[in-house]
DNA sequence: TGATTTAGTGAGTAACTACTCACTTTTATA
DNA sequence: TATAAAAGTGAGTAGTTACTCACTAAATCA
């Protein structure tokens, strides 16, 4: 991968995000379509280039490497994931006198409704974030300090108000954070042919196994 | 990916598997280490050789091809995976008149044990189930039938007996399933730097939280 | 022991890989 | 409109890939 740091890839590529080519779209639409269904390891950038109907000549003009491509991909979707995880449901939902579980269900719904906008990056943000090593220690702590604290904070108040078991905060996030992520990624990654059956109910099961379990 | 059948060739495997030669076991070693670091797709057959101290002919002079050394890794581990859920933990456990809870908890650390001996090809299941969709697609009605009918019967009986909420059952075992399997992925693909701070506790809270979530 | 099968080798190969570069075409600017 | 800059091209390149095959070494069997 990218030896500079990849934070300022990432601010470098907010400054060109406004003047961009068609064919340079085409060849990132294509790209997210390819690589979400065979993983960027398995891609040829020959192949993107075919499908984006582009000499490939063109991608190593616009994105340099192969490795920079992945990045103008993945990039993007985390920068619009983490600030929206911000503002639309943490303050909103806290300002309020809300519950833990309205809380719960609101961030599902909004993260559902994100990931249906964006369903094939972030199938190669998951796969990619299982495969690539050094992707996923790169953007490992950014991800878990911008989220994670975030949400350590929500439930610190939440437990405070006696409204959560007496859990440690941490093994608590880390439990919510894959348990949510566990129904996202076998939803729309692992199994991503099956429509939404019921999806309302689904959420429902969901905040109900949050929280009471599936005891009785 | 092998064009005939995985079952046949998960057959075949198992006839030959007693005359093993030294080195193909240190290719079979090699390949393991290799893939779980780096993914199938990023290692090439050469550096597998030479991992194993080996000529690259003799990796295809035993395998035939790369992806049948894949499928030399993955298909004993589940060869192992599936019938020990059944013995080891169903049965014993359904025989006596143990809870629910004392069948998860069983559950989760018989699994736990499991995976910590074979802890470089859980990596390698896990990431390639994910990447490869032909691997995936071959594999999963197996798993699906083998693991998840046993289930049903098991979620079924403790349902009738009142142990568990009136969820239907497919949505009971796809959450239990994908919960306790995102805590293995997290636990051993992704942090699996993270030492065995304190086991018990931290199966303690897995079935806590099945049981009763984590509301009060 | 001699003969046959099996294990192991490594140089060789065709296909593919990411990437380059001299060139043409299009766009922006003066 | 003339000029400079940027976008786009595709044949070419050096390196890598999975895999082959003629061969030698070791094990098995008569």
């Amino acid at each position: 991968m990218s030896e500079q740091n990849l934070l300022d890839v990432m601010i470098a590529r907010t400054k060109l995000s406004k003047k961009q080519t068609d064919k340079q779209q085409k060849i990132v639409e294509a790209a997210i379509r390819i690589f979400a269904e065979k993983g960027y390891s398995n891609t040829s950038t020959s192949e993107i280039a075919q499908a984006a109907g582009v000499a490939e000549g063109t991608i190593f003009r616009h994105f340099g490497t192969k490795d920079n491509l992945l990045l103008s991909v993945i990039l993007p979707f985390l920068k619009e994931w983490v600030p929206v995880m911000a503002e639309d449901v943490f303050q909103e939902i806290m300002s309020e006198e809300a519950s833990f579980e309205d809380f719960v269900r609101a961030l599902i719904k909004n993260r559902i409704a994100f990931i249906k906008e964006n369903k094939e990056v972030f199938q190669v943000v998951v796969k990619e974030f299982l495969y690539n090593e050094e992707l996923r220690k790169e953007l490992f702590p950014h991800l878990s300090e911008s989220i994670g604290s975030r949400l350590t904070n929500v439930l610190q108040r939440f437990q405070a108000r006696g409204e959560l078991a007496d859990i440690p905060i941490d093994r608590l996030k880390r439990m919510l954070i894959s348990f949510v992520g566990a129904q996202f990624v076998s939803r729309f990654v692992l199994l991503p042919e099956i429509q939404d059956l019921d999806e309302d109910a689904e959420v429902e099961a969901i905040v109900k196994f949050i929280m009471n379990g599936i005891g009785k």
